[in-house]
DNA sequence: GGCGTGACCCCAT
DNA sequence: TATGGGGCCACGC
């Protein structure tokens, strides 16, 4: 099976605007979600990402609760996830399992 | 059409 | 708990 005309970017974005503010997902979770193992693209996906005002990658941490990385440094992530409501120390989000969010799956 | 890259993940030590 | 090594997939050149 190949992948049609959305490209996996394209999927990775339009779930991004799912997630409410002050909630979290990790990459594993959003390549599970689009039915893959890609979790490698999925980081791809964000990297290459432009609309940071649009998509909010900030809110794609890791899947053991590190942070993670970000086009605009790690810093500036921290910053925004702090803004919304979340706790973070020493790179990693506490509460996780409060804080994440599940693609309704 | 093959190869390297990357905002990752998991297991063994 | 921390570190190292191998594996995974889509994208661009």
């Amino acid at each position: 099976m190949k992948n049609l005309d959305p490209s996996f970017n394209e999927k990775c974005y339009a779930l991004l605007q799912k997630i409410p503010q002050g909630k979290v997902t990790t990459y594993k979770k959003i390549a599970k979600a689009l039915n893959t193992k890609a979790y490698r693209a999925v980081g791809n996906a964000m990297a290459k990402n432009d609309q940071l005002m649009v998509i909010p990658c900030h809110r794609v941490i890791k899947s053991n609760g590190e942070i993670g990385n970000y086009r605009l440094g790690v810093t500036q992530k921290k910053n925004l996830l702090e803004k919304e409501g979340l706790v973070i120390k020493n790179n990693r989000v506490e509460h996780l399992s409060e804080v994440i969010y599940r693609f309704e799956n």
